[in-house]
DNA sequence: GAGCACTGC
């Protein structure tokens, strides 16, 4: 059964003339629509064909669950046991045998940690997989520049591709097993970018493999659109009452939008006559809970048509089946980093047009089962004017960490070959900010301390946070906030329409000094739910307490897992993790707590100005703190916050009140006066 | 006194 199904899949024709390209070059972009079972197909074809025999065959993707997932259904396909022949590896869980294990799917970050942290030319990957790379994440990037060495380093000097041709398949391939260990790359895209990556790889092959995509109709708007909430009410309404049975799907950008047209569907289903096809409206989006983005994958009940309301997390990262139509409001939210030459930068989300390449993407889910249609809520000129894809995420984020890690195997970001460069602010920012810690010295060296921290996996802000608490002795407490702070969920959950109950539930872990303190105060409370009870009692009590506390439990069980992690890095760098502040109590452990994480945070700092606002120490830029913070209505003399983000405003999120002592006794303060 | 796409070590 199985066997058939991977025999019917689109790709399965092309088997044995895509093995033989791939045999013959050192790296192919393949380039497949979504449902052509590439990713699934090719590491198997690839085992099959012995094409790997000296290594392990891995496979890299932007996404844990895709990962995992992967794995086990070709487990299966292969009819072996999960983490035996097929494994994965991703953080916090890994399945795969040291021997056994020949075909491995991992988060390109887990290949990166390996490569940064090893330092050598992961020589037990015969071929390497990077799956999505038309995504470009940060780590994609990295990746591939640095594949790119590697595979020069492992495969002699870089052959032309004549030599290539030439080769006569065997003879060379027994040569290479006796003198060194090839690697072979193979870049998997979707449509666009090919000639990118493959120029990016001196003229690689570029393969197709065709996709299985039921026709979509698509239709534009007339004019272009002024409201396009207003206009996504009307189409819906348009198409629940003219056409077909089945479900539709609307892209909007942001939590707000998608709560308010939630609204006014459910307004006007309800004036719908009794004998109408009724409506469910399931909404999706990152910061809502998990339990309630799920209800978007029951089926409707009879009678009823479901609507979803999703941002792009309904675009790659989640596949609702029973999709029929589409409506695209042609927005989205990005998030883009501004650096600063001078130092530090801000985040901004503001909604944008959205891309060539995702409006294909966004009416191909109207296509999965059958054919579809897709409303477009603007013109084709607009879809036109579209840029194809979207600016790889190396040219639009923070580079601290990056650099850092970096500096560890003797790098410099400027100098590698990568597929687009950042620009030199982007660089300097992030030097600046490494030297602010402690990370680098002024002739941007790194230092023992910067070596500590590249050890730890998170913002060096944090990772400096953790290594300066050694001094102040509360290890312990900084690893609790740091731990909470880079979990990917939100600790406080918002639910816009109990908004007074939630702020009351707030108010008892509320610290007078601001977040950090605040956040610890949830830790140790949470950390007593259920103490002494069994572990399933205790389960339900933790669960029901968050509940009751509004807060997101999934952001404290994650933590759990990272802090874990983080106990373990400082065992490696020999430092203290249990370290606590004992004696003279509470006042000491808060300025010890806020002193650490005011080195983590020093660039981040601003001082109250006489007309009340809060300008930067470094920047001059003029912050407001977020209402969402425990300071939002405090006036103090100086604070620090974990970032800063432009909406309307430049807002500064997760903030507390530091003392300007701080600073006359930081060494690169007290440097600057001097 | 106001609002926040998505990943990852």
């Amino acid at each position: 059964m199985i066997q058939e199904q991977r025999h019917n899949l689109p790709i399965a024709k092309g088997k044995d003339a895509l093995i033989e390209e791939i045999r013959k070059n050192d790296v192919t972009v393949l380039l497949g629509e979504t449902g052509s079972g590439k990713t699934t197909q090719i590491p198997q074809y690839i085992l099959e064909s012995g094409l790997a025999r000296n290594g392990i065959i891995a496979i890299t993707q932007p996404r844990r669950v895709a990962a995992t997932s992967l794995a086990a259904r070709v487990s299966q396909e292969q009819n072996t046991h999960l983490g035996d022949l097929v494994g994965y590896a991703v953080r916090f869980d890994e399945k795969h045998d040291e021997q056994k294990t020949k075909i491995k799917y991992m988060t390109d970050g887990m290949l990166v940690r390996e490569m940064m942290m090893q330092k050598g030319l992961l020589g037990r990957y015969s071929v390497i997989i990077v799956d999505e790379a038309h995504e470009r994440t940060l780590r994609t990037d990295l990746l591939l520049a640095k594949l790119k060495e590697i595979q020069r380093k492992r495969n002699g000097k870089a052959r032309t591709q004549d030599d290539a041709e030439k080769g006569k398949g065997k003879e060379k391939e027994n040569n290479s097993d006796d003198s060194s260990n090839p690697l072979k790359i193979v870049i998997m895209s979707a449509t666009i970018d090919a000639e990118k990556f493959s120029k990016f790889f001196d003229n690689a092959k570029i393969l197709y493999v065709q996709g299985r995509q039921h026709p979509v109709k698509i239709y534009h708007s007339a004019t272009s659109v002024l409201d396009y909430t207003d206009a996504a009410l009307r189409t819906f309404f348009q198409i629940h009452t003219d056409s077909a049975p089945g479900d539709v799907l609307i892209f909007l950008p942001g939590q707000e939008d998608i709560e308010s047209l939630q609204k006014s569907i459910q307004l006007f289903a309800s004036q719908l006559p009794v004998s109408a096809l009724g409506v469910l409206v399931c909404t999706m989006f990152a910061a809502q809970d998990h339990s309630q983005n799920s209800k978007a994958f029951f089926p409707a009940p009879s009678g009823m048509r479901k609507c979803i309301l999703a941002t792009n997390i309904a675009e790659t990262s989640i596949t609702i089946s029973g999709i029929k139509y589409v409506i695209d409001t042609g927005k989205c939210k990005e998030k883009q980093y501004l650096a600063k030459a001078s130092g530090g930068g801000f985040d901004t989300l503001l909604t944008r047009d959205i891309t060539k390449s995702s409006a294909t993407q966004r009416t191909g889910r109207a296509g999965r089962e059958g054919p579809g249609m897709c409303f477009r809520l603007y013109t084709e000129e607009a879809f036109n004017s579209m840029s194809e894809s979207g600016e790889p995420e190396i040219l639009r984020c923070s580079l601290t960490s990056t650099i850092l890690n970096l500096k560890c195997l003797g790098e410099k970001l400027e100098e590698m070959d990568v597929m687009d460069k950042p620009d030199r602010d982007s660089i300097a920012s992030a030097l600046k900010t490494l030297w602010l810690l402690g990370a680098i010295d002024a002739s941007q060296q790194i230092t023992p301390s910067g070596f500590k921290m590249s050890y730890f996996p998170l913002e060096p802000q944090y990772a400096c946070s953790i290594v300066a608490s050694s001094t102040y002795s509360c290890t312990s407490a900084i690893l609790d906030i740091v731990s909470v702070l880079s979990s990917s969920s939100k600790l406080f959950v918002d639910i816009s329409d109990q908004r007074e109950a939630v702020s009351d539930a707030r108010k008892k872990f509320r610290h007078s000094s601001g977040d950090h303190m605040t956040v610890l105060n949830v830790v140790r409370a949470y950390r007593e739910i259920g103490e002494g009870e069994s572990s399933k009692a205790a389960k339900s009590a933790r669960k029901e307490w968050c509940r009751k506390h509004f807060l997101n439990e999934r952001s404290l069980i994650e933590a759990c897992d990272i802090r874990k992690q983080l106990v373990e890095v400082c065992r490696r760098v020999g430092m203290d993790a249990s370290a606590a502040v004992k004696e003279n109590g509470k006042e000491r452990e808060e300025d010890a707590v806020l002193r650490s994480i005011g080195h983590g945070l020093a660039g981040n700092s601003a001082f109250l100005q006489p007309d009340g606002s809060y300008k930067q120490v470094i920047g001059q830029t003029i912050v407001k703190i977020h209402p969402g913070s425990a300071l939002s209505e405090k006036k103090v003399a100086a604070i620090i916050y974990d970032d800063l983000m432009y909406t309307n405003q430049i807002y500064a999120r997760g903030v507390s009140a530091i003392s300007k002592s701080f600073f006359s006794s930081h060494p690169v303060f007290n440097q600057r006066k001097a």
